[in-house]
DNA sequence: TCGATGATTGAG
DNA sequence: TCAATCATCGAA
């Protein structure tokens, strides 16, 4: 018996959510019937309106409109030409247009599919970030805006065994807003981001 | 329209 | 350290 994460879960604020989907089950049914999951190892908030690093600050968008919906949907963008990445909408009533970014899981089941997904069968390379995550799991922008608390819903996040420490720290490769302690992940695992060093850009940008 | 940029990744 | 690669968005 698997408990499917409701509603109620994701109206929380990105905050409380970031941190409770930690060591959360991630599980993508394929249209195959194929069932991919694994472990939510590392994650981000974003803030809405009142946050600069997200992509709510400015209003809302024709990318952007999910966030401004229902919690317990799925945001799905593109960047930089190549990946794409994975949120959940997570706003309560005093916090608008908020979410979370997915950005690492330690892969349960399905590890064949996502190693040919992700033309590599090393288990830490097949989600350790969250265009990787998006590859493995077969997750593109046609699944932006689903409702993951529903139970035939093609994205969920279910309860699980899986109750690491979790640890907290700034969030990764944004240029604005660095100093928010609002990136959350499992202490020791070996598919979190690793820490990129500081440039010279960085250093002289202060 | 137009130019800058990005919640990244992998190769060199 | 840097190129890939293009949708998005604010400015023109």
């Amino acid at each position: 018996m698997t408990r499917l994460l409701s509603r109620e879960f994701y109206a929380r604020g990105p905050l409380v959510v970031a941190k409770e989907l930690i060591g959360k089950k991630l599980v993508r049914t394929l249209t195959s019937g194929d069932e991919l999951s694994g472990l939510i190892v590392e994650s981000e908030a974003y803030g809405g309106e009142s946050d600069p690093a997200s992509h709510a600050y400015r209003g809302r968008t024709a990318r952007n409109g999910v966030m401004f919906g229902k919690p317990g949907h799925a945001y799905v963008y593109f960047t930089y030409g190549v990946h794409y990445c994975l949120n959940f909408v997570t706003h309560s009533s005093s916090e608008r247009a908020s979410a979370v970014l997915i950005r690492a899981a330690e892969p349960l089941s399905g590890l064949e599919i996502m190693s040919i997904n992700r033309k590599t069968n090393v288990p830490t390379q097949l989600a350790s970030g969250p265009g990787k995550l998006c590859q493995a799991f077969s997750i593109d922008g046609q699944l932006s805006g689903v409702d993951v608390t529903k139970i035939d819903s093609p994205i969920k996040v279910e309860e699980s065994f899986f109750k690491p420490r979790v640890m907290r720290s700034k969030r990764i490769g944004i240029s604005v807003a660095r100093d928010r302690m609002w990136r959350f992940y499992a202490d020791s695992n070996p598919n979190v981001s690793k820490i990129p060093r500081m440039s010279n850009r960085s250093l002289r940008e202060g």
